[in-house]
DNA sequence: CTCTCAATTGAGACTAATTCTCAACTAGAG
DNA sequence: CTCTAGTTGAGAATTAGTCTCAATTGAGAG
C-alpha cells in the first residue's frame, strides 16, 4: 500500500521535474500510517515526531501534491479545517458526520453515484469531482 | 415572500427574547432583494448602500440568526468564503458547480433525496441536513 | 566523486474570512 | 417615561492557510 504511493508520487514528482525530497517521504509515509481523517495540523506534528526539523510550509505544500497526485483526498466536514484521507487503492465514498460527537461513517451507494452523472448529464455537465454529506445524529447521539 | 420572512423572523426573535432592531430588518429586507447566491461581504456592501452605518459584525451576526431561524441557508462553494441563499418558502435543491467560470446550477432530485434518507437510515443515523455538490465543467466551459 | 543549479526548505511574516471585545446605545415591557 | 437586557460599531483578535526569501539539497552531467 506505502509502497505503491510512494511509486505513484515519485512518478508523479519526475513526471513534474520535481525531487523526491526526505520531506516528502517522511510526510508521505506519516499520512499512510495516520488512520481515518486527519488534518495538516495533525499531519504536521506527526510528522514533527519523525523528523522534528519539518515545517507547516512543507506539509502544506507536500498535501497539495499528495492531493494533484491523487494520493490523499481533501475533504471539508466543516469544522473550520480541512482533512484529509487515503484515497489511493481505496474506493470511492462519502459520508455521515454526527454533529454532536462528529463521528464519521463513511458508505459507498453506487446508486446515488449513478443518479448524480445522469443529472449532471442532463444539464450537459461534466462532473470532475463531487462532494455528498450527510449531517446529524449518529446512533448513539440520536 | 418579504413580508412572510419578516414575519417568520420576528416571532423568531421574539422566541428567543431578542428585539428587532432596524439594522436586522434592512439586512433581512437587503438579503430578499439580492439575487442567488451572496456573500457576506456582498450583503454588507449591499447592506451599508441601506443604511451606511451598518458593520461588519453585525451582518455576520445576522446571518447566523437568519440561518438559525431557516430563512436562509449557508453554502460553501469551495472558494474561502460561505455563501447563502434564500431558503424560506423555496424547495431543497442541489448544486453543480462550474470550476472553471463559477457558475452556479441547482437542481432538485427526488430519488437521490430518497436513496439518501435510506443510506442514513441503515446506519441508524438521523439527518439533520446534508450538503451535495458536483463540481466540474458547465456546457460552456467543457 | 564533484560540480552545478533549479528545486526545496524552515522560519516567520502575511492574508483574509470570521469572531470577539467593550463602551455607548436602544427596543420595548411596564 | 424609565429601566434594563439586548444590540451596536469600530477595530482588535483569531486562525487556517499562503507567501517570502535566504540558505540548503537532490540528482544529473562530467
Ligand atoms: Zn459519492
Ligand atoms: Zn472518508
Ligand atoms: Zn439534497
Ligand atoms: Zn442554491
Amino acid at each position: 500500500m506505502l509502497k505503491e504511493a510512494e511509486k505513484t508520487f515519485s512518478d508523479f514528482l519526475e513526471k513534474k521535474d520535481l525531487k523526491l525530497t526526505s520531506q516528502r517521504r517522511t510526510i508521505l509515509r506519516v499520512a499512510f500510517e495516520a488512520e481515518g481523517h486527519f488534518s495538516a495540523e495533525a499531519l504536521l506534528s506527526l510528522s514533527k515526531k519523525a523528523d522534528s526539523t519539518i515545517s507547516k510550509a512543507t506539509v502544506y505544500r507536500t498535501l497539495a501534491l499528495l492531493k494533484e497526485s491523487q494520493i490523499l483526498e481533501e475533504q471539508d466536514f466543516g469544522d473550520g479545517k480541512k482533512v484529509y484521507e487515503r484515497a489511493q487503492g481505496r474506493k470511492h465514498h462519502d459520508h455521515l458526520i454526527c454533529i454532536r460527537c462528529g463521528k464519521i461513517i463513511e458508505f459507498e451507494n453506487e446508486p446515488i453515484e449513478r443518479l448524480q452523472n445522469a443529472e449532471a448529464q442532463k444539464h450537459r455537465f461534466k462532473i470532475v469531482y463531487h462532494s455528498l454529506k450527510l449531517f446529524g445524529f449518529c446512533n448513539s447521539c440520536g
